[in-house]
DNA sequence: GGGGGTTCCTGTACGC
DNA sequence: TGCGTACAGGAACCCC
């Protein structure tokens, strides 16, 4: 399931493959790849074919890749388990296959960019870049918050913005408008690292706590990236097809019933948000 | 406009 | 063995 590491090791591994590189060609074999391009596979292949890309980048759980001239970009959700692949040219359909990018680098000549995506969560477009700020981002990506790796992530709005929220504090972690590129399993680990119960009211967490919460989640991403990344259920892989190794590291995510890392307890698993929470009741108590 | 619930989708795991 | 069902969850969307 990708969130901001898995996403951020995919655009890692794209940069250098695509920087530079002109698109040749464009298959789309499923169009429900496209649902963020309303106008459509033609149109979509029609705004790549003969562009150049600039770079790779990301807020979030957006990766984007900037076109030459600088009026718009490439977007990619992964949602649940999309999956950005490098393959030779004439590499064989990868299961799950949607779109295929032919691209012909100036040094590393000719290469496929195949997105392949199994629960159709995922999608594609080409969208206007616009100013936000000091950064420049895809319009659809415009609502989407600053993520906690981001340079220009401003701490003090973070905790005073959670601090507003009567929602529980999971749910103001996972929204995307407060702060972006957490998803279930980053959210139950910073939870449990900091200690605080998932169903914790936010508005009733102090400004130590949330900042001691943002600490942790910093700290749990930073270790997820050096990592490749959680591959959980084998939906996630970095651009060469390979698995990350964190989900060794998780001490609450996907636990439920095994002993607590830290007290012994047994963790526990919940029904939340059509999801599962995953905490230890002794150690994240319900305040 | 905040809050909270629903919906989209497919492969896998599991119970009967 | 085979069938049915629950489950995984990001984010748009809807209603209150």
């Amino acid at each position: 399931m990708p969130e901001l590491p898995e996403v951020e090791v995919v655009r890692a591994g794209l940069a250098p493959a695509v920087t530079g590189a002109t698109i040749t060609g464009v298959s789309v074999l499923d169009e429900r790849a496209l649902t963020r391009h309303a106008a459509g596979a033609a149109d979509f292949v029609g705004r790549l074919e003969g562009r150049t890309v600039r770079a790779a980048a990301r807020r979030g759980k957006f990766l984007w890749l900037p076109l030459d001239g600088d009026e718009a970009a490439l977007i990619a959700h992964l949602g649940m388990s999309g999956q950005m692949l490098l393959r030779a040219p004439d590499a064989p359909l990868e299961r799950h296959e949607r779109v295929r990018m032919h691209v012909e680098h100036p040094t590393h000549g000719e290469l496929a960019v195949v997105f392949a995506d199994q629960r159709t969560f995922g999608s594609l477009a080409v969208d206007a870049l616009i100013a936000d700020g000091p950064s420049i981002v895809p319009s659809q990506v415009r609502h989407i918050a600053r993520d906690p790796l981001d340079p220009f992530f401003d701490d003090l709005d973070f905790v005073a913005a959670v601090r507003r929220r009567l929602s529980a504090i999971k749910r103001v972690m996972l929204d995307q408008t407060v702060v972006s590129g957490i998803g279930n399993i980053y959210a139950d680990e910073a939870l449990w690292a900091s200690r605080i119960h998932p169903e914790t009211s936010a508005d009733r967490l102090s400004t130590q706590a949330v900042r001691r919460l943002l600490g942790e989640v910093r700290s749990v991403l930073a270790k997820a990236l050096a990592e490749g990344g959680t591959s959980f259920d084998a939906q996630y892989v970095n651009v060469n097809g390979q698995a990350g190794y964190f989900a060794h590291s998780l001490n609450a995510y996907g636990r439920g019933g095994q002993p607590c890392p830290r007290c012994g307890g047994p963790i526990r698993r919940e029904a939340f948000m059509n999801r599962s929470s995953h905490y230890c009741p002794r150690c994240q108590r319900r305040r």
